[in-house]
This record gives structure tokens, C-alpha cells and sequence, in this order.
DNA sequence: CGAGTGCCCTGACAGC
DNA sequence: TGCTGTCAGGGCACTC
């Protein structure tokens, strides 16, 4: 599932192309109406001013005034050449190359939208996204503060987004891996020392990930086709019943805030 | 307002 | 072979 590292990855390849083409056209191809598609069609004549990230939503700055939105949920992929399947939307693009932009998405949870630039109505998440791990401002005092607001265990926590953006399933199993802290631990009751120890934890999994161009499972591809490489380095998530590489003890599974979990029960506390 | 749950959606896979 | 059931999960709507 495409996180951090992985529409981090997406965005530089976009970056290095894309900003100052105009879209000529932009089209639904099989998508659902809603708000998942919404006013897309206004990108149609607008010039692609930048290609920018929160969290794990790409933004696209468009010159009319309004912002192209792509969250790739589970399953998206930005190609620039025809998937042949599964295609949800289309980017005709100006310049001489013929370029064009396809996003396929096989589960439709993901989005391809047009708002007014900075306006993110009908998108919370978005709206409320915590600090940028890997801005150089992002530093555990952050951290700590985010992790008081929530009673919640750290994993359902840190999927919220609101204390740090950009992490779900993968990272967040890895992060509290590296950090030796237990899924379930209430958040505000994580110390400043852990809490540290989470800090670098996160900054580091995402840095190397992103060094790998990401995490491929099954779905997720850059955006010429190839695969990211970090699945070999990971250390806990779906290594159920592995031994952890730190103990030998063999790792847990469980179930917090409706998403697989896997830890190891006995340096993870 | 925070926490918890159901839902969307489709392919891969296990079991019979 | 072909069917059924289960699992994967990001973000949002909804309830309490």
C-alpha cells in the first residue's frame, strides 16, 4: 500500500516532467461519480504548476487557481504509459513528447480530484495532516506533543496522520519495531525518551525506503512500471511467526484499529 | 471532541 | 473445475 516513500517516489518522477504542461484534456475512464472524482474536468485547460506532497496525497498546483489531488489508497498507480486495465482517469497532456497520465486504481479507494487551491472541504484528513517527517523541522518535541492528544493506542494513532504525516500499515509496524515500543501503548504515555527513540525510528524507515524508491507487495509501481525494493528490508510487517531479527522470538499478529499487526511481543514493550 | 466501527472495492488464495 | 469464504486496508461517515 503506498505510503511515504512510495508517493514520494511517484512525485519526483512527476516533478522532473510535468510542471509547465498544460493538460488539454482531463477525463474519467470507468470511474465512479462522486466526490472521489470530483470536478476533475476542470483541470482541462489549466497549466500543471508544480508537483507537490502532503502526507500521502500528491498535489498538482494548476495555473487557473484550483489544485489537482491524487491519493493513491490501496491500489493506484500513475503511469505514463496505458495500463490497458483499470483505468479511472486520464491526463492529456501538451507538448511534443505526446506524453499523457494514466491513474489505474483496481480497488477504487483511490482519489483524482480537482478543489480550489488550499481548500480541503471534503478532505479532513488532508485538512487536519500532521508535520512532514522528512522536513528538517520535524523533531521528537513534535512528536511528543501530538502523541498527548491521544489516548488511543500508537498504532491507531499514528494512522490518524495527525501526529506525523504519511505513515500507515508498513512504516508504522517498522517504526515501532526499531523503536522497541509495543503497538498497544497508549500514546500519551510514551515517554520523551521513547518518544525520541520513535522520532528516529520513523525519520529513519522512511529515508531508507525512500532510498529504495519504496515498498512493492503486489500493487504499487513507479511510474515507469519498475517495482520499489525496501520489501526485503522489512523487518516486521508480515513477518508473523518469523523470528524478530534483534531476539529470535517469533513475531505476534494482532489486530489494532482494524489493521494487521505484527510485532515482536517480547522486545517490544 | 475523541474513540471505535462499518463501509467501500476487487483480486488472490485456501478449502472443499 | 468451480464455488464460497476470507483477507488485504486508507480514509470517511457515523455513533456513542
Amino acid at each position: 500500500m503506498p505510503e511515504l516513500p512510495e508517493v514520494e517516489t511517484v512525485r519526483r518522477e512527476l516533478d522532473a516532467w510535468l510542471p509547465g504542461r498544460r493538460i488539454t484534456r482531463a477525463v474519467r475512464v470507468d470511474a465512479p461519480r462522486g466526490p472521489k472524482y470530483a470536478r476533475l474536468q476542470r483541470a482541462s485547460g489549466q497549466r500543471i504548476e508544480g508537483v507537490d506532497r502532503r502526507g500521502k496525497f500528491l498535489l498538482l498546483p494548476l495555473s487557473g487557481g484550483d489544485e489537482l489531488i491524487v491519493h493513491l489508497g490501496m491500489t493506484g498507480v500513475i503511469s505514463d504509459r496505458d495500463p490497458g486495465e483499470h483505468v479511472r482517469a486520464k491526463l492529456m497532456l501538451s507538448g511534443r513528447s505526446r506524453r499523457q497520465l494514466y491513474f489505474q486504481d483496481v480497488r477504487r479507494f483511490g482519489r483524482f480530484l480537482v478543489v480550489k487551491a488550499g481548500v480541503y472541504d471534503g478532505l479532513p484528513t488532508l485538512a487536519a495532516m500532521g508535520p512532514e517527517p522528512l522536513d528538517p523541522s520535524f523533531n521528537p518535541a513534535m512528536l511528543h506533543v501530538g502523541l498527548q492528544r491521544s489516548g488511543a493506542p500508537i498504532k491507531s494513532c499514528l494512522l490518524s496522520q495527525k501526529p506525523v504525516a504519511g505513515l500507515g500499515n508498513i512504516y508504522i509496524d517498522e517504526a515501532l519495531w526499531r523503536a522497541r515500543i509495543h503497538p498497544r501503548t497508549a500514546a500519551r504515555r510514551i515517554s520523551k525518551i521513547k518518544t525520541a527513540r520513535l522520532h528516529e525510528a520513523i525519520v529513519s524507515v522512511l529515508r531508507q525506503s525512500l532510498e529504495a524508491s519504496g515498498t512493492t507487495l503486489s500493487d504499487y509501481r513507479r511510474v515507469d512500471g519498475e517495482e520499489g525494493e525496501f520489501a526485503e528490508q522489512l523487518d516486521a510487517y508480515g513477518r508473523a511467526g518469523l523470528p524478530c531479527r534483534r531476539c529470535d522470538h517469533p513475531l505476534s499478529h494482532d489486530t489494532i484499529g482494524q489493521r494487521s499487526t505484527c510485532f515482536c511481543g517480547r522486545c517490544q514493550r
